[in-house]
DNA sequence: CTGTTACCCAAACGATCGTTAGGTTTATCC
DNA sequence: GGATAAACCTAACGATCGTTTGGGTAACAG
């Protein structure tokens, strides 16, 4: 039970840095929505970047947990798991106010704090590295790689659009797309007709 | 004479905008880097909101004049028109600091601020509506939009991933694959040979 | 029951935030 | 050259920032 108070700020803050930033997020708003006093939450965290740290890391755990690694799963056909990886993601996103924080504290804070960096760079590492394990079944590694590296920030970028135009559409296509990567007999023609 | 200072103070707050974000960058930011004291900014701008306002609406003219509109010169073949303008964007943001103020307020503010918001969807729509414009020439309206959009996501993500990986392979990946939407002959064999 | 630790609150800290008021200098115009 | 206004500085404002201090309370160990 002692883990809960903690696990909330950190779900607080979560929320709070994706929906509005983190510079433009303060301990009182934190405070607020977390139930727990200003002063309190410095029981479990030395300060608000540290408390930003757990919160990515948190991020870093889960996406590894409910999207990367069952893209890694080799009992499933390459195909089919990209196809999951692609619909877990758009449904990971969208509705999601705020979009992804991992995006938005890599436009925000750039490399001005470097603990942030490091843990944005090994989220869109797992991301990447996800895509480019299946895609280099049937492309070439080196390849497969451009290719993920590609996805991932048009996704970004799609879910960018998303927040600015409130259109999702550009984030599907990025998914359906994505899926026919890996479909039998270079499928664009399957998907012109 | 007159205007030189208001546009220092609103070409430092613009790149500062861009470097640190809105919240991050202080009103004694910008004073420390355009010599004016901060008090005086108040003489130019009624507060920090409206000066930012001011540097996005002069993001939106110089990218109308120096992107935009160039490639709505129908006295050049749209091929070489969207070949011109992806090359302008990719120089446009390679090497600068802070990649786009607009990407980069999008995720940082979101909606928060409407004139904010505004300005962000001007400047994308104009974007869009130039590279749909080209792209309607050989693909249908309809379809050419579809593109555009999922060109500037591409695009946006490209340049979020260059500042977290100092990487800028995917934005001219990004820009040669948008060149290749006008080739004749359906160039992808050409490409992949 | 006593001592110790974890948990959490209440109150305040100095620093910095965006903004304002009032005065001084500089340019403009008749 | 004297009046008018724009340009700019100095100094401070109240508010809020992240953080700290000190104490109180509950839980658990001995």
């Amino acid at each position: 039970m002692k883990k809960t108070d903690r696990d909330a700020v950190i779900d607080a803050a979560l929320t709070l840095f994706r929906m509005n930033g983190y510079h433009n997020t303060s301990m009182a708003d934190i405070s607020a929505s977390c139930g727990l006093l200003k002063g309190s939450i410095y029981h479990y965290f030395p300060g608000k970047k540290e408390l930003a740290i757990a919160a990515l890391d948190r991020v870093i755990a889960e996406t590894r947990e409910k999207l990367f690694r069952p893209a890694l799963d080799s009992s499933v056909p390459a195909e089919v798991r990209l196809a999951n990886l692609a619909e877990r993601v758009e449904r990971y996103f969208i509705g999601r106010e705020g979009g992804c924080v991992m995006g938005n504290l890599a436009l925000e804070v750039g490399d001005a704090i470097p603990e942030f960096q490091a843990r944005i760079r090994t989220y869109f590492t797992d991301w990447k590295e996800a895509l480019a394990t299946l895609l280099a079944t049937k492309h070439g590694r080196a390849r497969a790689e451009e290719m993920a590296e590609d996805i991932v920030a048009r996704v970004q970028g799609a879910i960018m659009i998303m927040g600015v135009n409130k259109d999702e559409r550009p984030l599907r296509r990025a998914s359906r797309e994505t899926v026919q990567l890996l479909a039998p007999a270079d499928a664009a023609a399957t998907a012109s007709a």
